[in-house]
DNA sequence: TGCATTTAGTCATACTCTGTCATTATACTG
DNA sequence: CAGTATAATGACAGAGTATGACTAAATGCA
C-alpha cells in the first residue's frame, strides 16, 4: 500500500495508542458489566471510566454488545483458523471436531481474571445470563458459519451450493459448543480437562454417522444408495403415521 | 379464578377487542417490514396505520421484533406440542424428527397472503434477512429448547440434568430447521413436499447414530463408563495429534 | 348509583446509536 | 521551524426504542 519505511514505525505507535484505548474499553465494560449487569451499565458509564467521550466507544465498537462479543468472534475465528490447519489426511467430520476443540482449548488459555475469575468464565457466563448478548452471539455463530462452511467444503472438494454436508456438520458442532458453554457455565470454573471431557462427551455422541469420511463411503446412506444427498431427500420420505 | 357465568360474555368482549388491535397491529407490521424494511420501519408508523397510540403498541408487545416473531413462536409451540403428541411406542429419535417435522408442515400451511405471497415465505424471509430478527428468533428457540428438552426427556424417563443426549437431540434438530429455513428463503416458494423434502434430507444425514432408542440404554452421563449410547462412544478422550 | 379494577392515552425521560462539524494531536513537507 | 495534511477525538443534535408515572375512560361489582 505504503512505503513501510519512515512512516511504518510511526503508524505502529499510533496502532498501539488505538489498542490501548480500545483494551481499556474492554476492560472497563466487562468490569462494569460484571458488576452491575449489561443491561443496568450505560455506555456513558464505560467511557467515563475510560475518561473518553461516549462518541468514541461507538468509533470503535459498531454497538454495546460489540464489545462484549468481542471474545465469542476471536473463538470463532480461531475454530475458521484451526480448520484450516487441520491435515489433509483426516477426515471431515474428525476435522471439524478437533478444530473446535481446539478453539475452546484456546478460549479456555485465557489467563487474565476479572475481579479473582477468569475472564472467559465471565464472558460466558454474562452472555449465557443475559438475553441480548445470548442473541447477538448465536446470530454471530449463525452468520458466519458460512465461511466454516466454505473452508470445509473446500478441503472436502465438494460444492457447498449443493451439498447439505458441510452445512450440517458445522451447525451441529456450532450447538454442540452452544451445550457445553450452557454446562461450563453451571460448572461455574475454567476447567479445561473437564470442559473438553464434555465437549468429547457430546462429540462421542453424534458418533460417525456425520463424522464419516465423505470421499469415499457413500455413508449417509445406510439405507439406499444415493450418497449425493441431493438424491438421498427420496425414499426415506416416510409417512407419517398419525399422532395416535 | 372467577365465576364464568354472567362476567363470561363481557370478558369474551374484551378480549375479541383485544385481539382485534393486536391482529391489526401484526398485520400492519408485517406489511410495513415487507414493503420498507424492518429496519426502517418506525414503531409509530405501525401504530398510525391502526390508529392507536405508540405507547399502545408497547402494551401488546414487548418490543419491535417481538411483533415480528409472533410466528416463531407459534412454530416452537406447535413443536413441543407434537412431541408431547407422539406415540409412546416411537424411539426418542424417530418421536423429536416427526415432531419437528409436524411443526414444518404447520408452518407452511398457513394460508394467509401478504401481498399475494404466502405469509410463512415473507416472515421467513423477513427474519433471514434482518440481523436484530435473526438474533432475536435464534435467542427464542435455544430458549425455549429448555422446554422442549423436558418434555423428551419425561417421554424417555431420563433426568435432562444428567443425560446429555435430549439436549444434543433437541439442539440438533433446532439447527437442522435453521437450515432448512435457509435454503427455504433461497427455493423462495412455501411448496411443502419440497421443504419437508429438504427436512428429511438433513434427517437422513444425521442418521441413526443419535437417534437411537434410548429405553435400553442406561443414563450415560458420567464419561467414566460411557459406555452406552451405541458404543459409538468408544474410544474417545482421542488426544489431538499437532496440526502439522 | 358509587367504588374498584383494568385498559388505554399522554407526557416525560433514559438509553442506544448516527450524522455533523469543530478541535486537537500527530505526521509530512519545504 | 512554520505550515499543512490527516487522523482521532470531542461536542452537539437528533432519531428511534423502550419504560415509568400519571390521567382518563371503560368495565365489573356492590
Amino acid at each position: 500500500m505504503n512505503g513501510l519505511d519512515a512512516t511504518a514505525p510511526e503508524e505502529a505507535r499510533r496502532d498501539r495508542k488505538r489498542r490501548r484505548t480500545r483494551d481499556a474499553l474492554i476492560d472497563a465494560a466487562l468490569e462494569l458489566f460484571e458488576a452491575k449487569g449489561y443491561e443496568h451499565t450505560a455506555v456513558h458509564e464505560i467511557t467515563d471510566a475510560v475518561d473518553v467521550a461516549e462518541r468514541t466507544f461507538f468509533r470503535y465498537f459498531a454497538s454495546k454488545e460489540d464489545v462484549a462479543l468481542h471474545f465469542v468472534r476471536r473463538e470463532i475465528d480461531d475454530f475458521t483458523t484451526a480448520l484450516a490447519a487441520r491435515p489433509q489426511q483426516e477426515c471431515a467430520g474428525v476435522a471439524v471436531r478437533r478444530a473446535f476443540r481446539t478453539s475452546l482449548e484456546r478460549l479456555l488459555a485465557d489467563s487474565y481474571e476479572i475481579n479473582g475469575e477468569p475472564r472467559s468464565l465471565v464472558v460466558v457466563r454474562l452472555i449465557d445470563s443475559t438475553p441480548a448478548l445470548l442473541a447477538a452471539s448465536l446470530r454471530y455463530t449463525h452468520e458466519n458459519s458460512d465461511q466454516a462452511v466454505r473452508v470445509l467444503a473446500d478441503r472436502e472438494g465438494v460444492d457447498p451450493e449443493t451439498d447439505r454436508r458441510p452445512w450440517l456438520l458445522i451447525t451441529i458442532y456450532a450447538a454442540v459448543l452452544v451445550l457445553v458453554h450452557r454446562e461450563w457455565r453451571v460448572v461455574g470454573r475454567a476447567d479445561t480437562d473437564e470442559l473438553v471431557g464434555v465437549f468429547d462427551a457430546y462429540a462421542d455422541e453424534i458418533g460417525p454417522t456425520v463424522s464419516g469420511d465423505w470421499s469415499t463411503t457413500p455413508q449417509a446412506t445406510k439405507r439406499s444408495e444415493a450418497h449425493g444427498l441431493h438424491g438421498a431427500a427420496r425414499a426415506s420420505r416416510d409417512p407419517d403415521p398419525p399422532t395416535r
